[in-house]
Parts: structure tokens; sequence; C-alpha cells
DNA sequence: ACATCGATTTCGGAC
DNA sequence: GTCCGAAGTCGATGT
């Protein structure tokens, strides 16, 4: 028998069972009526209702209505999970530390319980990530530009990893950031980021060619390159890719305003 | 009753059990060895494997493994159910539009396939959300700055919402951005485009006072203030804070490169 | 319907 | 362990 289960069990054998179950290392699910409290990175009282609570052995827990798709309380998993009777009433404890976050679950009524003894080896195979993305860009790099070319990813900078890094045909730098989806204004934000990091690192360098070979966290000079002829050039000369199915209108204008480019990209190619 | 259980039921009968609890606007759990197919807007597969399959009166869609408290495949709410048998098994399929989505579960072997009828009239009450920070905030505006006055939440600008906006005691614009925990460096990101917005639109002023009257979305001049003795003014004068329990390393050095400030709230407060 | 942004985000990978 | 960013993110709100 794979799956136990009680219906309208007494808060008693509830207990019992649910002991069994935890120890068997069993996956439980739990309908009844009932209030929940949470208390941790932020506090929040469930009022009575029917609810499927769901308890998993490697410490997730789950409580849903009969609406969502997101739980309306839950716990991650590494939990620990505990049952008691209180008041003549079954309760089901999930704590954990770091950070400290309780759940409690008051059942007023438990119309049935069930211990699911789960074996499952198979993984997910997902398609369509910013991954499978990238493989193709990197595949197709003159999507990007004429004559790019990519020479590294994930290209640590002072404000993190970019996804593609390369140089176009006039080895001007291009930093390009991938999105799988429609983009709003966030990842233009995180492209800025990113190009700001590379012109700061480039503009450490004496304008004649003499780098300033500073350590990657060290001190940067905030000078910016003048022109020959005078003129502030403060865009310095790195460009921005934004590579996403399509744009929004904002971001779009946020593009135009810091001058990045914007290359589509069929979602399902 | 406000559960019917199946225990090892033909595919038939649970199918038949399937129907009369969409009918009757049941909340629906089925256990058993399955394979799920997905594709929308990306795609996967899922090889055999003892899952929970919860199916939802509002259209959405869970299959849960015995690890993490994410499903492994899902659909929303909004999707169409239904169930069919296909070569003597049992399949359920979700369905929706905008995005057209598809997902597929084919049960090898069901186990156990349970109804509820919920009733649900309660809601969740949250304490410690952004918005509680933000009036918290904004009665105790002194913790922005000596003199800080708000006088905007939601503050448009072409970049989009800043959470506070409001003027130090000197008169010079404060764009605030909150965060309920600890930031990293799309949150100084974020900050930073919300306060270009407002430097730019401050910048479309002529310098004597005389305000430039354009539409939100018109062109922007793009040069920069110079002051009386001819030094480059590259950052107008409007302030940035930062208000979360902490930064990362990453995001100060991020913070202190914008000339940005940081204020720590206890996020109990 | 779309855009924007918060979330007890969760999750995985890198350091 | 922390940091960082993706996610089939979800979900709420406003337009």
């Amino acid at each position: 028998m794979t799956v136990t289960t009680l219906a309208n069990p007494t808060p008693r054998d509830a207990l019992a069972e649910l002991d069994a179950a935890f120890e068997r290392g069993e996956m439980i699910s739990i309908f009844g009526r009932c209030t929940v409290e949470y208390a941790g990175r932020a506090a929040s009282s469930l009022g009575p209702g029917d609810r499927l609570v769901i308890l998993k052995p490697d410490g997730a827990a789950l409580v849903h209505t009969d609406e969502q798709r997101t739980p309306v309380n839950w716990q991650p998993p590494g939990c620990d999970h505990s049952a008691s009777v209180r008041d003549g009433r079954l309760r089901i404890r999930s704590r954990r530390t770091n950070p400290e976050e309780t759940l409690d679950v008051d059942f007023e009524r438990v119309e049935q319980l069930s211990a699911y003894a789960v074996t499952d080896r198979s993984d997910l195979d997902l398609r369509g990530s910013e991954e499978d993305l990238r493989e193709y860009v990197l595949s197709h790099p003159d999507l990007i530009a004429d004559g790019f070319e990519p020479t590294e990813t994930e290209r640590q900078s002072a404000a993190g990893a970019m996804d593609i890094f390369g140089h176009d045909a006039d080895g001007m730098p291009v930093v390009v950031e991938l999105k799988r989806r429609r983009v709003g204004p966030s990842a233009v934000s995180q492209l800025r980021r990113y190009v700001d990091a590379v012109r700061r690192e480039l503009g450490a360098e004496v304008p004649n060619g003499a780098a300033a070979r500073d350590g990657e966290d060290g001190e940067v000079d905030d000078d910016r390159e003048v022109d020959d002829d005078g003129e502030i050039d403060d865009e310095a000369a790195v460009r921005g890719v934004l590579v996403a199915p399509s744009v929004t209108d904002r971001a779009a204008d946020l593009l135009a305003a810091e001058e990045f480019e914007f290359v589509a990209v069929d979602p399902d190619a």
C-alpha cells in the first residue's frame, strides 16, 4: 500500500498517523477547516476556512485554498514539521531557523488525512530558458552586430556578471544582456549597470593608451573623458545591446536615452 | 460529505468522478505514477514518477513531487481542465490561451483521487510588507534627512513611479526607494533610474528659473548643467536615498559611486 | 489587455 | 553560508 488515508479522524488518530508518516518520510496531505498563523520575514493571520495542507519530507509545507497557484501560506524546504493535539485540536507546526520562521496550522476539523509513499527519480527537462537563448545568440553572433565577436560569457565587472561580452568589427567593446521574454525598464537598468562598469574600467585607463592596472575592486577615477576638441564625451566607447523578443514603450525610451541598441529575437528560434 | 475519495480507481471510474467534481466546482487531488508534458512560454517533459496533482476550481493546476515548495509543473488560474481516457490511461489536460499553454498529465496508475468541497471566506492578513515600511517612513520623515518633507508617493517619471518623493530642508528634491529586505545591485539601479529621470526633468528647465513646460514625454535637452565657475556639474541637484534593512557590499559600492545615500531601517519597526 | 513592480518570492549556481 | 540573477516566475494595481 503506498497510500494511507484516514477519513474524519479524531485529532489523536490524526496525530498518530502523522507521526508515523513523518517517520516513514512520506508526503502528507490534510484537508480540513483550519486557521493559520505565520511569523518570520513577515507575519500573517488567516481565519477559519477549508484548506488543503501538504507536508513534504524535505521540510516544505504548503497551505492551499481553492484559488490561486500560490499557496496562501507556506514554509520552504528545510523546515522541521511537528504535530500535536492542543485543546482537543490537531496543530501542525513547521519551523526553521536562519531566518527564524514559524508556521502554525490549527485544525478545527480534519476531514481527510493521507500519507503518500513517493518514488520519483525523473528530472524535469526544460527547454526555452535564457541559457538556450544564449547558445543561440553565440552561434549567430552577427545578430548582435556585423562582425561581432563574443569573447566571454558571464564576464565579471564591479557591477556583476554580464551575459555576453565581446567586440564589434571596429574593436569596440560590446555588452549584451539577454532576456527570454518581453522586457521592461529593469532590463535596461541592468544593462546600463554593466555598461557603466565597463566604461569605468576603460575610463580608468590613461587616454594615451597607457593602462592603469588597478585591482578590480580598487578605487576608480571618476573623471570623464574629454575629446581632443575639448567636448565632453561622457558616453565612453562601449556599446550596450539588449536582446529580447520585444520591449515595452518605456523600455524603448530608456534604451534610446542611453543610446543602447535592441535586437529582436524570435523566442522559438 | 465534503470529501469524496476513490482508492486505486480504474481510469474510467476516475474519469467519471473527475467530471462530476469539475461540475460541482470542487478542488481535486490525484496521487499516482504519471508523466507530464508542458508547452507554452517554454516547454518541458517529465518522465514517470509518483506525484500529487491538484486541480482547483479557478483553473489552476499544480503537479507536486516530494521536494520543493514550487510545483514541478503547473498551470495558472484561468485554465480549462479536462480529463479523458486514452489507451486505457487517465489523462488530464489543462489549457489556456494568451499565452497559449497546455499541460498534460498522463497517469500510468492512479492510487488515490479525492474531491473536496471547499468553503473559505477568510482573507489573509499580512504584516511587514513594503507598504507598511512606507507608512513607517512617512510618519518618521526625519529618518530620510533632517527636515525631509515627503510630498508624493508613487510620483510618476519617464522611468516609472518612485516610492517616495519630496524635498530636503534646503529644498533639494529627494527620491526615496524602499526595500523591505537586504538589497543588492538591482535596487541601486532602480533608484538610479528614477533619479536620472528626475534630473532630466529638472535639467530641462532653463537654469535661470524659467521652467520649460514641455509635455512629460517630450524631448528632453541632454545638456549637462555647468556651474558658474565653469566646472562640469554632471550630478544635478537631486538626492537619491535607499531605505532598507541592509545592503550587500557590491550594492554599497554602487551607492557610493552614484553618491546616493543609504538609510538603515529595522525590519520590525 | 498591457505595463509595472513587489514578493514570506523560490531556486540554482558561484564564490 | 552569502550573493546574484533567472523564473513557464506569480499576483496586484493602475491605465
